[in-house]
DNA sequence: GATAGATGTTTTACTATTCAAGTATTAGGG
DNA sequence: CCCTAATACTTGAATAGTAAAACATCTATC
């Protein structure tokens, strides 16, 4: 029985990620972050003022109002990003990358873009850029 | 600064894998199943005789060892896979799709190509294509 | 054929995540 | 104004995963 492309995509997907995500996670430990903790900060480096909404952010990390509470605080802790609560509106709070923060990512970021390289080296670069093209239309 | 496509490629794919499994996960959740499980049985469905090593499929599924007597153990409760133990080596132990897991999977199967077609409802057949072999130079 | 080491699995302790309930704050209709 | 409802976030309980240690079984060497 032959199954669908679309079914083979989904599976092989989720395997390919998994790896790739264990790997990356391997090679940020040496920064002392996970792979989570990277995309946070690799989110907020992007955000104007280096600051985002929680709940943008959690969308931005596929994480839960509570996921993205949890694996803040301990970030908070270390001093990475700093909580601002909104004037207009106490109930919303901005999450922003400190200067300590900033430093720890860019460290981090070298790592990942090494580590990022040598996953993808079988790959042409036209070939990433396919694969991020069609990426974009899977969203 | 521009950031290279290794790296948008890594970013990108743990965020639309974890958007397609949870999307994945919500369909499969009528038929009393997580994705995970669906995968276990999955790959189980195409091996010979329906039976793998816990190794093997453990490391189909990217589990830890550990991971895939977690997740095992209450499949077995299930009676949608159960353990042999072989005969010439008793460390070694197999799993096998049972008959209701056969029909659980069938089951679940239908809903999971529903779900990986509307998923993919952007992209061409063609694309799809493309993917999957640029999928397979990544392993 | 005993024993040391290798191999596969399970258990234990811990981390990460989610859902649901609870808290805090704001907005809007009497 | 004040109460209700809506909104953003946090907490608590439960689930899923990992790593490391423990356990069981086999292999090979003396």
């Amino acid at each position: 029985m032959e199954l669908p492309a679309s079914l083979s995509l989904l599976t092989e997907l989720a395997s390919l990620s998994s790896a790739f995500i264990k790997q990356a996670d391997r090679k940020l430990s040496a920064h002392g972050i996970s792979f989570a903790e990277f995309m946070v900060m690799h989110y907020l480096s992007k955000a104007a003022d280096l600051t985002m909404s929680r709940t943008e952010l959690a969308d931005a990390v596929s994480l839960s109002p509570s996921g993205i509470t949890k694996k803040l605080n301990p970030m908070q802790k270390l001093h990475l990003v700093e909580k601002e609560v909104n004037q207009r509106d106490a109930r919303f709070s901005l999450v922003k990358l400190t200067a300590t923060g900033v430093e720890i990512y860019n460290d981090a970021l070298v790592s990942c873009i090494h580590c990022a390289n040598d996953l993808t080296e079988n790959v042409t670069g036209k070939q990433l850029n396919t694969l991020l093209e069609i990426f974009a239309k899977l969203k």
